[in-house]
DNA sequence: TGAATTGTTCTACC
DNA sequence: TGGTAGAACAATTC
């Protein structure tokens, strides 16, 4: 389940590899279309066939390829895999896209869910006018967190979760920040009180820069490079530890459902502000 | 067999 | 009207 972190971990490890390939041709061997979000299959093979990659990046959970002219942003959804190698036979299958490039090498897009998105537009208004601040940027503080949460006068995860409000959080790391944040799920974002504002900062940016230098959370769906996984889920405290003892008082760790999601929480810990 | 899974988008509501 | 909550959707597994 590909957030943040593992995103950037995707693209930290194909940049040097697909920066300045350039794209022969893109084929959809399973002829499943719906891959091709905002055009047509032949209308978006034929758009970027032939465009150098300039730069991969990363926003929000989305991939990002700058082309010679325009850009491909690809969403891995649930269980999508980018990867310079292809995996075994078996998997052809679930093989949504395949980029041939011009030096004779390819990148494969694997997603046995089928849910991976991929876009091509010449501009990414589209994409900033989509998402919110991203929880790793300058402009993402103390001051800007008070401030959000308290207009917004929404739930805490729910809002969290909400991509045009902050851009890259998923449920594993909402469950893991506000568990070390002491926030229960439920609290209305209006009423955290600054000592837990605080709190909540330091843990969003500490819960995902750790993700990343472990290379993200393996937990069922997620692998990169050469099916090598992330080292993340050893250090998860709360989530899928329902009934196994909370590491900071001891009581169980419950799953409950806020907003139609899992959710992990100790009720001890994590304080209700309502 | 249908419930569970997730992120995003659509719709209905206040 | 704008913002929010909840349903729907994509496909697959067990």
């Amino acid at each position: 389940m590909p957030e943040l972190p593992e995103v950037q971990t995707v693209v930290n490890y194909l940049a040097p590899i697909v920066q300045g390939k350039i794209i022969h041709s893109i084929d959809s061997p399973n002829h499943y279309d719906k891959v091709f979000e905002n055009r047509s299959a032949a209308d978006f093979k034929k758009a970027v066939q032939g465009l150098e990659i300039t730069r991969l990046w990363r926003r929000g959970k989305y991939i990002i390829f700058d082309l010679y002219e325009g850009y491909l942003a690809l969403h891995l959804r649930m269980t999508g895999k980018l990867l310079p190698n292809p995996l075994h036979e078996k998997y052809t299958k679930h093989l949504s896209l395949c980029f041939d490039f011009s030096d004779q090498t390819k990148l494969y897009f694997y997603d046995y869910r089928k849910f991976g998105r991929i876009y091509f537009s010449s501009t990414l208004e589209w994409l900033e006018e989509k998402l919110g601040i991203e929880p790793l940027s300058k402009g993402f503080n103390l001051s800007w967190l008070t401030q959000s949460l308290a207009q917004r006068k929404r739930m805490m995860k729910p809002l969290l979760l909400d991509q045009s409000f902050i851009a890259g959080l998923g449920n594993i790391y909402v469950d893991e920040i506000l568990w070390k944040s002491n926030i229960h799920p439920q609290s209305m974002s209006d009423k955290i009180t600054k000592k837990k504002l605080l709190r909540l900062y330091n843990s969003v940016q500490t819960t995902l820069l750790d993700a990343i230098a472990y290379n993200g959370t393996t937990f069922i769906n997620f692998s990169f490079g050469n099916n090598r996984t992330g080292e993340f889920k050893e250090k998860l405290n709360v989530f899928g530890k329902q009934g196994q003892p909370c590491l900071n008082c001891g009581e169980k760790i419950q799953k409950i459902r806020v907003g139609q999601r899992g959710t992990h929480i100790c009720n001890h810990c994590q304080k209700l502000h309502m």
